[in-house]
DNA sequence: GGTAAATTCCCCACGATTCCCCACTAAATC
DNA sequence: GATTTAGTGGGGAATCGTGGGGAATTTACC
């Protein structure tokens, strides 16, 4: 499971670090420690995926309404990128993947259980706004 | 499998770099390098096929319906072009090629797993907004 | 048919980027 | 306080993209 936030920098030549725990997650519950890293369709932000939920991502592709495959499949599934941490657990993404994130130097890491997404912080701190304020008046029952 | 977005720049005489991990894929995946490259039928990009799937296209060509079939013939396999790279991974275009996907300086690669599609820079970036926005209220659930 | 021009192909060379390794610093752990 | 771990920076080698020169081939034109 990945959980927790965590923001680390990107240096000059565009690497960042995977937090630890989520490089920790990625050796002990996934194979291959490997990562599809790709764009959100509705969101500005990456998805980061390892390769057991890659598949059921590609399962789900061929299950949405035909008029939309196509589309995702040029935003999302064509701009994926497969990483393996080196050996410090820096990757370098590419400029297609920073520019949709706006990614600048404060790059931020969410955990959302079987993925976690890549922000850049700016970006981040604004959604979390429109969020609570969205919540604003929504009384939880349980 | 050939997958990620990639921009290379057209010199003066026409050639192009194929991207290094498009060449990767093809030197260890299809043993003979070679590159059948065309038209898409429906959209303003070239798709290129390695032999194995350029069969498969052939055969599908069969399948399809039959009113179809000299459509199709004449529109993608006709204007085919059959190529391997260079010593430097570049491959020199034909005009009819070059001018149905309104090629110019930048262009862009796009893996779509068994082929690989060569869009103008500007086309791509065209599509891939009009991509996000029907994507943007679209949840896919998995 | 012969000459000139243009195009294509093959090679080399340069600059930028990427990759891989090492090192430093700060924080956490014992 | 010593040791480990995480995040970050930098150096050097290798690779990649790109431009250009010249030979070979093709095309155009007289």
């Amino acid at each position: 499971m990945f959980q927790g936030e965590f923001s680390n920098n990107m240096d000059e030549k565009g690497r960042v670090s995977i937090p630890a725990p989520f490089r920790d997650t990625l050796r002990t519950h996934h194979t291959d420690g490997q990562l599809f890293i790709t764009r959100s369709h509705n969101t500005d932000c990456l998805i980061a995926y390892p390769t057991r939920e890659w598949k059921r991502l590609q399962a789900a592709v061929k299950e949405m309404p035909a008029k939309l495959r196509p589309h995702f499949k040029r935003a999302v599934i064509t701009p994926s990128q497969l990483f393996s941490p080196d050996k410090q657990g820096r990757i370098l993404l590419a400029c297609a993947l920073r520019q949709h994130a706006s990614l600048s130097r404060s790059v931020h890491f969410a955990g959302t259980g079987e993925t976690f997404e890549i922000w850049d912080k700016a970006s981040w701190d604004k959604q979390l706004v429109t969020d609570l304020a969205a919540l604003q008046d929504f009384e939880l029952d349980m």
